[in-house]
DNA sequence: GCCAACGTTGGC
DNA sequence: GCCAACGTTGGC
């Protein structure tokens, strides 16, 4: 018999598909984590940066994501992770876009985290120093490294 | 309400 | 191509 070991991502060789990571901001006043449970498929539309569209473009199905409460609404813990999502539906042409320049993903509630991490316990821990979401914090559609996001999930699933 | 970061626009 | 003005995002 024959075993087969899982390549780990370091080594992952080139075109084999391994799920990638990203955090998705929305407003808890326009889009929660709630909202995301009630529609079950949203489309993730509106966003018009090109830096956010060409990472929801190198999103695959199956990839997960952080889902992120940001601006007013974020109650007593400030901007938070609140909850992972997958990626249902890779990129395409954003239905509320004229031009069609733009791109939507597809994507669909997971689970909540057992509590909410707030921003600023991401600012104070040394592990996470190099988020994309704190070094480009205008981003709404950020990479999470592989190491971030076990490392995130091993404390707040 | 303020401000920093940063993207876009338009004059030159 | 440069840069000032302006608009938006998002944290505080």
């Amino acid at each position: 018999m024959t075993q087969i070991k899982k390549q780990p991502q370091k080594n992952a060789k080139e075109g084999q598909v391994m799920p990638k990571y990203w955090l998705l901001k929305s407003e808890p006043e326009e889009f929660g984590w709630d909202d995301l449970v009630r529609v079950g498929d949203a489309l993730w539309d509106g966003v018009r940066n090109h830096q956010a569209a060409n990472n929801m473009r190198a999103m695959a199905v199956g990839d997960k994501a952080f889902f992120y409460h940001s601006g007013p609404g974020t109650g007593k813990f400030g901007p938070h992770i609140i909850g992972i999502c997958e990626v249902t539906a890779p990129a395409q042409r954003d239905p509320t876009d004229d031009t069609g320049k733009w791109v939507v993903v597809t994507v669909r509630a997971i689970e909540k985290l057992l509590r909410p991490l707030p921003l600023r316990a991401i600012k104070a821990d040394p592990a996470l120093s190099q988020m994309a979401l704190l070094r480009q914090s205008r981003l709404s559609v950020s990479p999470v490294s592989r190491d971030e996001w076990d490392y995130i999930c091993g404390k707040s699933i």
